[in-house]
DNA sequence: GCCACGTTTCGGTTATGACCGAAGCATGTC
DNA sequence: GACATGCTTCGGTCATAACCGAAACGTGGC
C-alpha cells in the first residue's frame, strides 16, 4: 500500500519522547521558545534545536523570530487532532498506564485542545448545544442553528465576524479523555476565548483549564446538561 | 508533559513504513497471514515476523492461529481512526505528494476504512442521513432519529439488533481524502454489509469498492444530495 | 564595545532497530 | 514417514538517529 511510509513519516516524527513531549506542551495553543521546549522535553539546547528543525521541516509547527527568540506553534488544530487521537488510542491499547490524581483529574475535566475547550466539560458543551437543537450537522458540515445563532449570540459570540473567516466554523475533535466528540474550529475557539474574558475559567498549569465557582454556575446554565 | 512518551510510544510502533504498510493493508478489514503481509510490506520473512511480533505487543493488532496460518486483523477500529487522522495530516503537511490516477480517484471515491463506507460516498452516506433528519446528535452521541430507524429499516438494516450489541451505533470517523466526517460504528459496518450483500456494490483491490451502474443508482436513491 | 544569553551548527559517541540468511519448530499433504 | 510450507528464533550486519559538549553566530542590554 503506498498509503505506508507516508503515514510512518509522519508518525515516525511524532514517535519520538522528545519530540512528542514538545509537541503535547504546544497544545495548549502557547507559543514557546526553543528553550522552553528543550527544558520541558528535557534535552540539551543543541538537541532542541535538532528536534525542532525536525518538526518544522514536517510542518508540524511553525517558528517565529523574535529577536534573540523563537517561538514555536502547533502549525495546525488538525495537529492537535493526530495527537489527542493517538492519545485516545494509547490508552485503549494499555501503552497508557492508569493513573489517578488530580492533575489528571482536572485534565480530565476540563483542559485546553490547540484553542477550544476539551475534557469533560468540553464534550458537555458541544453535546448540550446539540442536544437542545442549538447545533447540527447541517448537510455539509456541523454548525449553528437559526435558534443557536440567537443563543450563542447572547453569550456573546459575533458568529457573522466568525463566519468571514476562511475558518471552518465547527469543527469535531475526538476527545481523548472522554473518547467523544467536543467542539473545535472558529466558534469552540471563541467560545473558550469568551469564556476567559468572561472569567467563567482560568488557565492552570499547562492545558488545565479551572472553572471559578461563579463561572462554573454560568457555564452550566449556558450549557445544561 | 507526562502524556509525550505514550504518545510517542504508539506512534513510533506506527512509524516505520513496514509497519505502516501492514497496518494500512489491513484497514480493509480482511485478515492476513503473516506471509502476505511481509509481501505486502516487502521484507523477508524474518523481519516481517519482528514486525508483527512487535504490532501484537503494542495491541494494534491481533492475531489468530488456523493450522500452520497466522492470521492478522487490526485490534479495533479506532487503529483505523487514528492511521485516517495521520494519512489526513500527511497530506496537510505535504508529505503526501499529489498524485492523480485511477487508483486514487477509486479509492477517493468509495473505500473501506475497517468495516465501513469511506470517501467520497462514505461522506455522501453521513450527510444525506444527516440532512434529512435521519441521523442526529442526540445528546450523547450520534444516532438515527424516529424518521431515521423507519427508513434504516425499509433499507434493510435490523437497528434492535444492532442496539443490543456493546459497539456504539454510530460513531463519526473522519474521512482522509474528503477531510469530512463519515459514518462508522455498528451502523456504519451494518449499511455497507447491507450494500454488499444486495449487490450494490464490490470488493476491488485492496480497500477499493466499486459501485455496480444499479447499485450506484440505488444508493443515490437511498441517499440523496 | 563588551558581555550575557538564545540558538544553531559541528563533530563525535553510542544505542537501537531494521535488515537478512540460516536453522528450528509446527502443520499439512501424500 | 517424507516432504513441503508457514512461521519464528537466532546471530550477525549496518545504517541511522538521538545524544552531548564545544564553538560560532546573532540579538539585547548596559
Amino acid at each position: 500500500m503506498s498509503a505506508g511510509p507516508l503515514i510512518a513519516s509522519v508518525a515516525a516524527v511524532i514517535g519520538d519522547p522528545a519530540r512528542a513531549n514538545m509537541l503535547s506542551a504546544l497544545m495548549d495553543g502557547r507559543a514557546r521558545t526553543a528553550r522552553e521546549l528543550g527544558e520541558i522535553a528535557g534535552v540539551a539546547p543543541a538537541t532542541a534545536s535538532g528536534h525542532l528543525s525536525r518538526l518544522v521541516d514536517a510542518s508540524l509547527v511553525e517558528v517565529r523570530q523574535q529577536g534573540r527568540h523563537r517561538y514555536f506553534t502547533l502549525s495546525a488544530a488538525d495537529v492537535a487532532d493526530a495527537l489527542e487521537t493517538l492519545m485516545s488510542l494509547a490508552q485503549r491499547t494499555g501503552a497508557m498506564p492508569s493513573r489517578g490524581g488530580p492533575r489528571d483529574a482536572a485534565l480530565r475535566e476540563a483542559r485546553i485542545c490547540y484553542d477550544h475547550l476539551a475534557g469533560e466539560k468540553g464534550v458537555r458543551l458541544l453535546e448540550s448545544l446539540s442536544r437542545r437543537g442549538l447545533v447540527a450537522q447541517s448537510g455539509e458540515r456541523v454548525g449553528p442553528t437559526e435558534a443557536g445563532r440567537a443563543h450563542l449570540g447572547a453569550l456573546g459570540i459575533d458568529l457573522a465576524a466568525l463566519g468571514r473567516a476562511r475558518r471552518p466554523l465547527c469543527r469535531l475533535c475526538l476527545d481523548w479523555s472522554e473518547r467523544r466528540m467536543h467542539l473545535a474550529g472558529a466558534l469552540g475557539a471563541a467560545l473558550l476565548d469568551r469564556m476567559l474574558v468572561q472569567g467563567w475559567l482560568r488557565r492552570g498549569e499547562g492545558r488545565v483549564l479551572r472553572f471559578t465557582p461563579p463561572g462554573l454556575r454560568a457555564f452550566e446554565a449556558a450549557f445544561p446538561d
